[in-house]
RNA sequence: GGGCGGUUGGCGCAGUGGGAGCGCGCUACCUUGACACGGUAGAGGUCACUGGUUCAAUCCCAGUACCGCCCACCA
């Protein structure tokens, strides 16, 4: 019984919570031990920014895992969460940047080597500051196995990969237009671009004169001054005669040709283009099909480098310059019209993203990205809902190349070394380079390294026991909107890494379990702008880490979004104090768990009834999280918890646990008799409950089990499997609480007075199978015996109750009648429908029986309401 | 431009070919010895619209409207 008894009567999470988490990781349950006889599971959790903190969307995210996880520990796997860390090159180089701008330094200042020394100080300081939050949040990751993408394993695993795609030919350097960021002065792939509709302007340029003059249409009129053609559709009847000849490019002098290409969209403006291969992609591969040559006026900053009058100028003041040169040639045609277009910026600063022909490393991810939907379309990996099959497949089948090279001083450095004679080698991580060699100066796209996160941290290459263990992962876990970020290039990685293994234990993981956004209540997505985010350590503090799992688990619907809000978070606050309660309960009444259960022989109805329903809800319970329906199990356990445990079987458990026999020696007393057996059941079906919840509510749970049980900790308890179905108690136990709501509904109905108990004569139900329960009844209802006074009185035929009333008394005759008169209503509608649909399905043979059968009982049903309620009325009316 | 999803009580969401559910909110009553972060009883919905399949449609099919998301080289 231990100091249970003290127990406030209200759940303080902050005194259980950091307590509780420091003793798991002490006990060591959440290192995974690979030697251990037993079937692995594993979980890689998606490394987060070092840069960043805990956000709502990891709550979620890390609670959906931590659940997963816990339950798979109980089941007895060797169960690995793996944690860690993400470099985020760009992120974190510019989080140091900014902090040596408010010494007045710039990186160039420090040169690289000493730049990434400070980015280092940076991380030791105050980098990983979501690690801590994570323990908050409950989450039971080995800490033993932490990683960082920048480790010496994990670089080791990136230059390893790097050589063998280099190797085979999936690596390559080009020149090729891409997103370019001036500001931070680097590549960005296309995840790296954010598209916002922006305002802008359409203008009509006329190029040359006369009979050849041409007028095209441009948004983005500075590049002209980098035009090496116009072109336009080859079928376009207005432009034929002008296909092959050249026209003067105003401003410069040039004289470019009009070609004919495809691309081009003759309904589009004037159904004219302008190219400028150097500036934009599409130019580009106009270019490229026409060998047009490319002509760069555009520096690494944005700013113009053509000679010329617009030199020096910025490209937004550029396009001005430009326009208003051109109006005074006289050479703008109809309105400049104000247009609203997509525009690229940058996802880290916001910079509008400059297309820029340079020269950058590739992937050739045709090959790779075949091998990752192959794995999908035939099994081997399983989406999960299975519609974002749909969305992975368009992704995966038309990817373009993957530009992999940054210009930044953090990351892992391309291991690519230049020759004197122009000669290049790819270096592989236990070579030295030649020396006098210079290396490649960019880094990797961070996005490289997190791709073989799933066996990068399990020592690869090498063949490690945790790799041998852990790998493939067994899920991952994640958010729908970085499907194709990240889970497509783990798929290519990580089929491409392990190829040398059966085609099975290729792939880095057997599931990918999708969850949705965390949205505000109404819907809406969440955004510092909008002022509607929550904070999940907020949420902590003020609800607890429990309450904080529970509202995001009970929203999580496979693949759709979550909508939260503060009145959730109280709500499952509330929950936590209803268990918390009901413990409290069970314990000060001397609760146990017994080693066996009592004999069928001694249980109770209700408690054989409870019993029945905790191996349903167990049952139903680990089918759902088995199938990631998190929300769902938590609505089992909710109302299992709080409609059938606390609602009706402890209230009836208080009869025998304060009877006479059962207070006889005090809470605990150790003697025979109905009150021992309700200690027992109560505490068997607390221990199982607390169980069930431990994965979702790992806190109050073990707080809780360990009071109960005196053992170590619920974590380590195995997870329950039951089988005490009784179909028999179950349906016995629907009467009853029928009854009691019918007795209940009764008394409210008459608005009797908070003292006033209803004297009701339980006519027949000593004859009647209830008759056994006519104590509980009694109880449930607040019935005291008929004492002569205001004597309404109740009677039972068949599990039907009928209260006959006796008007004298503080009953209002016109609002009786009132209600009467609705009750009436609604049943004649009842049988109206019940006979309107025997009608229809009685004549055919073709609705199931037990149809057929429920709705005659329905009919019946009302039918006798029917009658009763017009002899009420009849009676009133007198 | 292409693809996907949604439309169920005030709000957020489940759900099923055969009597509409949950949470929060709302109403009334209740300091009943676990809990007012509580208890009891209620009110509230023609399940977006139209047509089809069926004995029977909120559920299946087609179309319409509106909303949302993702992808795309929208000059």
């Amino acid at each position: 019984m231990t100091g249970a008894i003290d127990l406030p009567s209200q759940y303080t999470p902050g005194e259980v919570e950091g307590p509780r988490y420091e003793l798991w990781e002490k006990a060591g349950y959440f290192t995974a031990d690979p030697s251990r006889d037993a079937p692995t599971f594993s979980i890689v959790i998606p490394p987060p920014n070092v840069t960043g903190s805990l956000h709502i969307g990891h709550a979620l995210d890390h609670t959906i895992m931590d659940t997963i996880v816990r339950r798979r520990r109980m089941q007895g796997y060797t169960t690995l969460w793996l944690p860690g860390m993400d470099h985020a090159g760009i992120a974190t180089q510019n989080v140091v940047e900014r902090e040596l701008a408010k010494e007045g330094l710039s990186r160039h200042d420090l040169g690289r080597e000493a730049f990434v020394e400070r980015v280092w100080e940076w991380k030791a300081a105050s980098g990983g500051q979501i690690l801590g939050q994570m323990r908050r949040l409950g989450d039971s990751v080995d800490w033993s196995r932490e990683r960082f993408t920048m480790d010496e394993g994990l670089s080791r695993a990136v230059q390893t990969i790097f050589k063998r795609l280099f190797d085979d030919g999936l690596i390559y350097r080009a020149e090729r237009i891409i997103n370019w960021c001036p500001r931070c002065l680097t590549a960005l792939s296309d995840i790296e671009v954010d598209h916002t509709e922006d305002e802008g302007e359409l203008v009509s340029i006329r190029y040359g004169e006369g009979d050849d003059a041409i007028v095209v249409a441009t948004t983005r009129a500075e590049t002209m001054l980098g035009d090496t053609a116009v072109a336009v559709h080859p079928d376009d009847p207005r432009y034929t005669h002008l296909i092959g000849r050249e026209v003067e490019l105003p401003l410069t002098g040039r004289r470019i040709p009009v070609i004919a290409d495809s691309h081009v969209d003759p309904a589009f403006g004037t159904g004219a283009v302008k190219v400028t291969p150097a500036h934009d992609p599409n130019d580009f591969d106009i270019g490229r099909r026409h060998n047009l040559p490319s002509l760069t006026v555009l520096d690494e900053r944005g700013v113009v480098t053509a000679h010329g009058p617009f030199e020096g100028l910025d490209r937004f003041e550029a396009r001005p310059a430009v326009v208003g040169a051109l109006r005074e040639q006289g050479r703008i045609v109809a309105e400049v019209r104000p247009y609203l277009h997509s525009v690229g910026h940058c996802s880290r600063c916001h910079t509008t993203v400059e297309p820029r022909l340079s020269l950058q490393w590739f992937v050739r991810v045709a090959p790779l990205a075949k091998a990752a939907g192959d794995a999908v379309r035939d099994g081997r990996v399983r989406l999960h809902p299975p519609e974002m099959a749909a969305r992975y497949f368009g992704w995966v089948d038309d990817m373009h190349d993957w530009c992999i090279s940054r210009q930044l001083w953090w990351g892992h450095r391309i291991p690519v070394f230049y020759g004197p004679n122009g000669e290049v080698r790819c270096v592989g991580p236990d070579e030295e380079p030649p020396a006098g060699w210079r290396q490649d100066p960019d880094v990797l796209d961070t996005w490289f390294s997190s791709a073989l996160w799933p066996f990068s941290t399990l020592g690869w290459p090498d063949d490690t026991p945790d790799l041998r263990a852990f790998y493939p992962t067994s899920v991952l876990v994640t958010g729908y909107d970085i499907l194709f970020f990240w889970v497509a290039r783990m798929m290519m990685f990580g089929l491409y890494a392990m190829s040398d293994r059966d085609p099975d234990d290729a792939p880095p993981f057997r599931v990918v379990a999708l969850h949705g956004l965390v949205r505000d209540a109404t819907g809406k997505k969440m955004s510092k702008s909008r002022g509607n985010t929550v904070d999940p350590l907020d949420w902590i503090e003020r609800f607890g880490a429990d309450a904080t799992r529970f509202t995001l688990a009970r929203g999580a619907n496979p693949g759709s979004d979550v909508a939260v809000s503060d009145e959730w978070a109280a709500g499952s606050r509330n929950f936590c104090n209803k268990l918390w309660n009901a413990a409290r309960f069970a314990l000060f009444n001397g609760a146990r768990v017994p080693r066996e259960l009592p004999g069928a022989a001694s249980l109770s109805v209700p408690d054989r009834w409870i019993l029945s329903r905790l191996s349903a809800v167990a049952a139903e319970v680990d089918e759902d999280l088995e199938h990631f329906e998190f929300a769902k199990a938590c609505e089992t356990l909710y109302h299992f918890a709080w409609d059938e445990f606390c609602d009706w079987y402890l209230e009836l458990a208080k009869i025998p646990l304060t009877s006479a026999e059962g207070t006889a020696e005090g809470p605990g007393g150790a003697a025979g008799g109905a009150g021992d057996v309700t200690r027992e059941v109560l505490g068997f079906v607390l221990d199982h409950l607390l169980r069930l919840l431990h994965p979702v509510m790992p806190f109050i749970t073990d707080e809780l089990w360990t009071a109960l049980t005196g053992q170590e900790s619920v974590m380590v308890a195995p997870w329950p499997r039951l089988s005490c179905a009784d179909p028999a108690a179950e349906a016995e136990m629907a009467s009853v609480m029928r009854l009691v709501t019918e007795v209940r509904r009764f008394r409210s109905d008459q608005g009797l007075r908070p003292g006033q108990r209803v004297a009701a004569r339980l006519a027949g139900i000593e004859a009647s199978p209830l008759s056994a329960h006519a104590e509980r009844i009694r109880f449930l209802a607040r019935l005291t015996p008929p004492d002569g006074g205001f004597n309404p009185s109740a009677s039972l035929e068949a599990e039907r109750v009928t209260v006959e009333l006796d008007t004298a008394g503080v009953i209002d005759i016109d609002a009786e009648r009132r209600r009467m008169e609705k009750d009436l209503a609604a049943a004649r509608r009842e049988a109206e429908q019940a006979s309107a649909k025997l009608a229809n399905v009685g004549f055919t043979a073709k609705a199931p029986a037990e149809v057929v059968e429920k709705t005659r009982q329905r009919l019946a049903a009302a039918e006798q309401d029917i009658a009763r309620l017009s002899d009420r009325l009849a009676l009133l009316a007198r």
